[in-house]
This record gives C-alpha cells, structure tokens and sequence, in this order.
DNA sequence: ATCGTTTTGTTGACACGTCAATCATGCAAC
DNA sequence: GTTGCATGATTGACGTGTCAACAAAACGAT
C-alpha cells in the first residue's frame, strides 16, 4: 500500500543489521556475564545499584520505578521475587500508608559489592577500550540523537500519551 | 576485592548512560511501533522476515533458528503461539523424519506485507534520518567493535562455548 | 547390523515483561 | 465531610526467554 516508502539500501543493511544484532546481544552477554559471576540477573541489578547509591539502602518503590523508568507492575514482580531470595525487605512507609520502603539487606549489599567489579570491567572491556575517542562521542551523540527522534514520535518509554 | 578494577569516570558514565537507556528502549519502542500498526510482536516480525525472504516461504525450523542465532526452544515456543495464531504452519519434512518445515500461511503473507513498511519508516525515522554521514559510519564501526569484544570474550551469542 | 554420538525438535519449570483490573489512600474542591 | 480524582502498589492472565531433560531420527565407526 504504502508505496513512497524509502526502503534500505544495501549500505544502509548492513548499519541496521550491525546495529540490531548489537541490540540484542549486548544486554543477553551483560546478563550472561552478570549472573554467571555473581548470581545475580540484569535487573536484579539495576535495582540494588539504585538502592546502593541511596543513602542508607532505602528507597520509596514509586521512586526506584521512576529512576529505572520502569512500570509500577513490573516493579512490583520483581520485588516480589527479590524477597523471597532475601535480597531486599518490603517496609510499611510511615508517611504514606500507600506506599512502601524497599530496603536491602545485608545479602543485597554483599551481593551487589560483590557483583559492581565485575560489571564494570565488562563495560569498560567491551565498550571503552575497543573505542576510539571519536568513536566514544560519536556514539554518544548518536544514541542520543536517536533517542531524541524516538521520544519525538511518541514511542519512547513508559509515558502514557497526551490523551 | 578487585581493588584495581577501572571504575567509570563522569563522562564515561554519561556515555554509558545514554547507551543503556538506548540499549533497552529501541528495541521496546520498535516493538510497540510494530505491535500498534500490524498486531505483530517483533519477534514474529523476524520470523516472518526469515520465511519472506525464502523463495517460497518455507524454511526448516533448524534454518530460521541458525539465522536468527536464537536458542532451537526458544523458537520452538513460539512457532507453537504463531502456529495457534494462524501465521505459520508445521509441514513434515520429507527428507528428514526428524525435522519440520515452517510454511508462511496466507495470513502471515499479508501480516509481514503490512507491517513492513512501517518498520522500515520506524528505522529510517528513528536510525539514519537523525544521524549524519559521519554518525551513521561511527555506529556501524563502534557497534562492530563492541560486537567482537564480546566476542572474544566468549560471552556472545547461543553458542556453547568449547569444553 | 549395532553401538555411541550428534542433530533436530519438544516439553516443563521458572524468570521476566506488559496490560488491564483492582484496591486503598491521599488530596483537592465544594 | 463527602465527593471525585489522582497516586501507590498488587494481582492475574498471558506472551516471552532460558535452561535442562527428553525423545526420535541420522550418522559414523566397527
């Protein structure tokens, strides 16, 4: 139907396909690396290292669900999961009886203190030392391009559109 | 314990940043493109874009699964919820009493046509329209860089790794 | 021919994500 | 203060992914 529909070219193929298979597979070896190290998933992570840069290891979960930019359901599950394995505590909130204080426990301070290293190396292995400095930037410019175009359109993240 | 571990400077993290946030919001944004205009999941997008680019929109699952570089179960689940949904069906295979060829039905025909062009306007909005020529070349070679990393590393992809 | 191994694919258990529905609480308007 | 709406969080259904176990056919060596 839609026939002015500007089509790939071959050059333009192989960019996508470098740049899609990179999509999927950088986070799949990120989690890989992460849990086969310190037995610990890619989003069990992400939410004690929000944790971690609290104060004292406690946060408000809206506010966890806000910095990971993730749904409140989703969030939800997780902390469920994390519990039960003793990772973090659900603690009434004394200010708003709606809401929660997750906190970590003393397994999810060793488990990320003794995850973060690892982590870390990965990124700087994988991204910083096989990029050169221009690389570096023009990478970021254009991750940030793109997702610039992605939010222009409406499509990114968990937002819920104007009406 | 690693005390020597390279720990990420402030623009390093910014740069790090920007990727990850990129890294798990393209994909769930194309995916909600997709989902929006055609009622596909990417995944069935990929499979379907497979099968369409076979002569006859057949291919033995083992094929799709290699090209896809997906787990054989992984796709094997799914075939079973695309086959339940009508897009494809499952032909014995007459060479190998094992195997099973993946035919494109009438209406993965028309689900594949439909959505294509609106995929390919989401990549070229979202991906080369943004980027200049100088970006776009940037991101193919960090994107293949940060690839064979991980690749070296041993941490890419369904592969088993050797013994 | 038969034995052991590889290949092909399925299944079940479980981790994970989204969506829609639900529920209680806070809050603002009147 | 009650009515109405927004907010914080949970739940259940279901699509999706991984992993390990399984079964059956193919294959290679003897």
């Amino acid at each position: 139907m839609n026939s002015d529909t500007r089509w790939l070219n071959d050059h333009e193929q192989e960019v996508w396909r470098a740049f899609r298979e990179l999509l999927w597979g950088f986070e799949s070896a990120m989690d890989r690396q992460l849990l086969r190290d310190s037995d610990l998933s890619g989003v069990e992570y992400s939410v004690l290292a929000s944790l971690s840069e609290a104060d004292d290891g406690v946060m408000r979960a809206r506010d966890i669900a806000q910095q990971l930019d993730w749904e409140r359901s989703r969030l939800s599950h997780l902390l469920k999961r994390m519990e039960a394995r003793g990772l973090v505590e659900r603690v009434t909130c004394a200010t708003d009886a709606r809401g929660f204080n997750i906190s970590m426990t003393s397994a999810g301070w060793n488990a990320i203190r003794q995850a973060a290293p690892g982590h870390v190396t990965f990124v700087r292995e994988n991204v910083f030392d096989p990029l050169s400095d221009a690389e570096r930037e023009a990478l970021l410019s254009a991750t940030t391009k793109m997702q610039q175009s992605i939010r222009d359109a409406g499509l990114w993240g968990n937002t819920k559109k104007s009406s």
